[in-house]
Formats: C-alpha cells, sequence, structure tokens
RNA sequence: GCGGUAUUAGCACAUCGGUAGUGCAUCGGCUUCCCAAGCCGAGGAGGUGGGUUCGAUUCCCAUAUACCGCUCCA
C-alpha cells in the first residue's frame, strides 16, 4: 500500500508537471480542495464529457440534454430536501478529538431509552411466560413507564431544538443528558457548530433586497424543475431521459485527494423517467448500460465493481456505486440510484404546481418514478489516469514514464516530427501536418534528439510519433510509432488519416456498448 | 474543523545565522540523430506576514497550502 501511496503522488506531481491539473490560484498559495484543469487536462476532459454525451444523446434516441443553470429558486433546494439534510449539526470531544453529528448522539441516547425498555419487557415475559401481556406490562410497570416519559420528554424537546436550528439547546440537551464520548467517556464536549454544505450568495443588487441564493449542490435538480418544459416541447414519451453535463459546488468540510473529492466540481447526469412498478427493471438496465460504458474504454475490466447500498437515501429504493479501483482503494466513480418519484412530487408540492405525465398506453396519469445515473467528471478523469499511469523499465536499464490513455481520450492524437531540423524534413512534416490537424489534435516539435522527443509524448499519452526522414521525400512513406508497444511501422502518408480515424474514433467504443 | 508532519527554481534534492548549489527539465546555438547522446550559452528559487538579531532561507510566532490520522460525505 506504501507503494500505492507512493504512485498516487507521482501521479498528482505528472498532472501537474505536464499541465492537466493545477492548484486553483497557485501565485496566492492556491485555494483549498480548488483545481484548474491545463493544456492538456482539459483536452482529456472534454474528451471524456464528449464520450459521456454522445453515448447518450446518439446511442439512445430517447434522451435528450439540457443545460441548466447553477443558480436555481431557493425553493428548489426546500424541495429537494438539501437545506434540511445538507446542515449537519456537529459537536467535536475535546479530550478524544472526535468529531461527531450532535443530531447522532442524541439519537442514539434515543435508543438507548428503547434498549432499556425493551429489556424490561424481556425480564418481565421470561418471568411470566405464556400469560405476559406486553400493552398492560408497559403501561403499568413504574420502571418502564419512567423511561418511556424520559424518551418522550427528550424527543419532543430534541424535535424542537433540530425544528428551530437552536444549536445551543442541543448542546444542552447533551449536557443534561449526560451524553458521553464513546471514545474518551468524557462529557468535555465543544459548541455545536453548523457546517452548511451548500454555497451561498445574493441576488439583488441592493443589500435589502437581496435574496439569498445557493450554488447548486448536484446538477439533478435542472432536470426536474424542467421535467415539463422538456417533455412537452419535445413530445417525449414515457420512458425518456434527460442528460446534463454541469458544474456543481459543496462546501466540503475534509475535501482530499486530490480532484476525487473537491469543493467545486462537474458532474454528468441522466434522469430517466419510467411507468411507476417498472423502475427496477429500469434500474438494472442502466446499471449493465453504464458499467458497459466504462469497460469498453479498455482501463481494466478488473478494476470495476458494483457496491450495492444497504442503506438507502430518502429518496430511493434501490442504489449502486459504480466503483473503480484507485491506488488509494476501490472509490465511488458513479452512482445509479432509484430515485422513485420523490423529486418530481416535491416539487409538486412545493410550486403548487402539477407535474404528471398523462400515459396514452394505459390512459392513466401518473408521477413518473426516475432512475438517475450520475457519474463525477472530475473522478473519471483520475480513474482514467490513475490506470493509464505507468512507470516502465526498459531493456538496457532506462525507464520511461508513458500514459496509456484510451487513444480516444488522448488530449494529443499524433505528434509529427522531422527526424532532423534540415534537409527540407520540417517542410515536409508541416505538410503532414496542414494534412491532420483539421481532423486531429495534433502536435508538432523538432527541438532535441528523436529520442527524446517520443518520451515527451509518451508523458502526456500521445498514441502516435509520425517520423519525417530522407527517404520520406522520395517514397512517401514515414515512420509511425507506436507509444505502448515502442514499436515502428513503415506507413504511406496518404494511409496515415484512416489509421489515427480508426484508433481515436469513439464509433468504435459506441457499436459495444449497443452491441453487448 | 482538530492533532501530527512538511513547504528552497517547472521537478527532485543539498547547503548555511553573513556569496543559496547540483541533477533533470526549459529556452537559444553547435552536432544531424529512429528511443531521455554530447558540447557551448541563457533564464529561473527560500509559501506569505510578523518578531528576535548588526544581519534570518536558517531561530520564534502567526497564517496559507499539501500530506497522514480523526470527523464528514445524496
Amino acid at each position: 500500500m506504501a507503494t500505492q501511496e507512493e504512485t498516487f503522488k507521482k501521479i498528482v506531481a505528472h498532472c501537474k508537471e505536464y499541465g492537466f491539473v493545477f492548484p486553483s490560484s497557485e501565485i496566492y498559495d492556491g485555494l483549498g480542495a480548488v483545481y484548474d484543469y491545463g493544456q492538456n487536462g482539459v483536452e482529456l476532459k472534454n474528451n471524456i464529457k464528449r464520450y459521456w454525451w454522445d453515448s447518450m444523446t446518439l446511442l439512445n434516441e430517447n434522451i435528450v440534454g439540457i443545460d441548466a443553470a447553477i443558480f436555481m429558486h431557493p425553493t428548489t433546494w426546500k424541495a429537494s430536501g438539501h437545506v434540511d439534510a445538507f446542515n449537519d449539526p456537529l459537536i467535536d470531544n475535546k479530550d478524544s478529538k472526535k468529531r461527531y453529528r450532535a443530531d447522532v448522539l442524541i439519537e442514539d441516547q434515543l435508543a438507548k431509552y428503547d434498549e432499556k425498555i425493551e429489556k424490561e419487557c424481556a425480564k418481565a415475559r421470561k418471568r411470566f411466560g405464556d400469560s405476559f401481556d406486553e400493552q398492560m406490562f408497559k403501561q403499568t410497570n413504574g420502571r418502564v413507564l419512567e423511561y418511556v416519559t424520559k424518551r418522550d420528554a427528550l424527543h419532543e424537546r430534541f424535535a424542537q431544538a433540530m425544528n428551530d436550528s437552536n444549536l445551543e439547546e442541543l448542546k444542552q440537551i447533551i449536557i443534561d443528558e449526560e451524553i458521553v464520548c464513546p471514545i474518551s467517556g468524557t462529557r468535555n464536549w465543544t459548541d455545536v457548530r453548523q457546517f452548511n454544505l451548500m454555497f451561498s450568495t445574493e441576488m439583488g443588487s441592493t443589500a435589502d433586497g437581496a435574496m439569498k441564493i445557493y450554488l447548486r449542490p448536484e446538477t439533478a435538480q435542472g432536470i426536474f424543475v424542467n421535467f415539463l418544459n422538456v417533455q412537452k416541447t419535445g413530445r417525449m414519451k414515457i420512458p425518456f431521459g434527460i442528460a446534463q453535463i454541469g458544474k456543481a459546488f459543496r462546501n466540503e468540510i475534509v475535501a482530499r485527494q486530490f480532484v476525487f473529492r473537491m469543493r467545486e466540481f462537474e458532474q454528468m447526469e441522466m434522469q430517466f423517467f419510467v411507468r411507476p412498478g417498472e423502475e427496477l427493471k429500469w434500474f438494472d438496465h442502466w446499471k449493465q448500460f453504464r458499467l458497459r460504458w466504462h469497460k469498453a474504454l479498455g482501463l481494466g475490466d478488473e478494476k470495476y465493481r458494483f457496491h450495492d447500498h444497504d442503506k438507502l437515501a430518502h429518496y430511493a429504493n434501490a442504489a449502486t456505486d459504480i466503483e473503480f479501483q484507485m491506488p488509494f482503494g476501490f472509490k465511488e466513480v458513479e452512482g445509479i440510484h432509484s430515485r422513485t418519484n420523490f423529486d418530481l412530487s416535491s416539487h409538486a408540492k412545493h410550486s403548487g404546481k402539477k407535474i404528471e405525465y398523462f400515459d396514452p398506453e394505459i390512459n392513466q396519469s401518473y408521477t413518473p418514478y426516475v432512475i438517475e445515473t450520475s457519474i463525477g467528471v472530475d473522478r473519471m478523469f483520475l480513474s482514467v489516469m490513475c490506470s493509464a499511469y505507468e512507470e516502465q523499465a526498459l531493456d538496457g536499464g532506462d525507464t520511461r514514464v508513458v500514459l496509456h490513455l484510451p487513444p480516444v481520450l488522448a488530449p494529443v492524437k499524433a505528434c509529427v516530427m522531422p527526424l532532423v531540423k534540415k534537409d527540407g524534413l520540417p517542410e515536409k512534416a508541416r505538410e503532414i501536418m496542414d494534412m491532420l490537424k483539421f481532423d486531429f489534435k495534433m502536435a508538432y516539435d523538432e527541438k532535441d534528439s528523436i529520442g527524446k522527443r517520443y518520451r515527451r509524448q509518451d508523458a502526456v499519452g500521445t498514441p502516435f510519433c509520425i517520423t519525417v526522414d530522407h527517404d520520406t521525400l522520395n517514397d512517401g512513406c514515414v515512420t509511425v510509432r507506436f507509444r505502448d508497444t515502442m514499436t515502428q511501422e513503415r506507413v504511406k502518408i496518404a494511409e496515415l488519416h484512416e489509421l489515427i480515424r480508426k484508433a481515436t474514433d469513439p464509433k468504435e467504443l459506441y457499436k459495444q456498448i449497443v452491441n453487448a
């Protein structure tokens, strides 16, 4: 594991050194957990996004895209549950240095009362045997009644405090209930603090007329609030999906592991609307479709696994993650959730608008159920980089650093280089550049020895190097050098276009996804 | 947000209470070459802000950032 951590550090360093990812505002010492993509990173990222977008909107004729604004009406986040659920009251124990959610500590205390009550019942059940009447016992036994009273009182006080977001009261409850830290066993608590995971800002130019609005913590809600717009104007018939790529923002308490958890990140989400009762069938369909999308890239089938959720979020009735093997373990890259009709009905309730679909096949109106596929662009980027990075030992004791990027995603598809910087070779190389540059992202290099130039392209993952030598001027052939094998092949200039196209055309991958 | 560790050039590292040095990389030139060859030349650094001191990159404090652990994670 130590060497894997070492590898991860090297990948981070490599990302910076070769223009993939830079810390944000680095000249001002950076900004925590915010990163910028460099000249190579942005190409790779754009290629990932294009691969995803086309696999959704081209391969599925019932999926269309939208691009919703980052700012949304504040009520959106009440309806989605983010205002409540993204506001965790936290408290630290000063002795053990552990942090807990204050509400969880109090809920545990409630559970303890329930346990005590159950214990009393169990004892009595043993004593009285078959004649035991639990209802009667609970209503009459002194000790049980005492526990019930305490529990109900606590519950009411707790609910009231949570409802008012009264942090002092939450701390007072913890003190009054003599709740101790499970680790240190002490009651030496800090104040309860609120960590709102949503970023907020003001809309409106005058101070008093301004409205507090949030930067979206997920892109999904932009799709839900546009459900009727798209369904009606696009004449969409269920089942159908809406895809979106966009930025989202979360004020993470701890953001770490490079671009894996950032405060500003990009999501690619598709919400698929289905008839109630058919959601689990579609859930399974999308699980398999999405896994094929990942595997088609050829990063290694064994690096993927599903992680099904046992504990489901409040809106879901099935959920799974696609995890990828990073240097720091299997980590979630994509989530697939069966979100029921939670979001649409919640928006209907909060907006007062009817959000339903009339299904002509069964002659009924209903609120559609939703299957969500949600993948983090930055996490996808990281999994591609991690699996591509290799320090390769060569015959002769040399090593080279090479990025085995899938050619479809590679920032630069090919680099043209004259073997020497004279004898008309650079001019010939430029001709080849001009021939290819409208179709592919190309690079040109004539500095340093040919070997050094090959290594430079290896380091940014360019799949092909095209070398122009003296023979080229006579026979119209060039040497194509392949990144992964380092082998070379003599190719006619006229055939270069097709060679590069075949290797870098996403169409080949789409066929795998559809035909599997 | 807590605790620990760290921060010197693009990268890796060194030195020193009083000229900050090396390798790789970068740029220009020579060599003209199919896997980081060689030669000549150039540019580029002490995270930031204070304090101690005649003098601080070095000692002290604060702060920022990163890493590790905890906590959190729709």
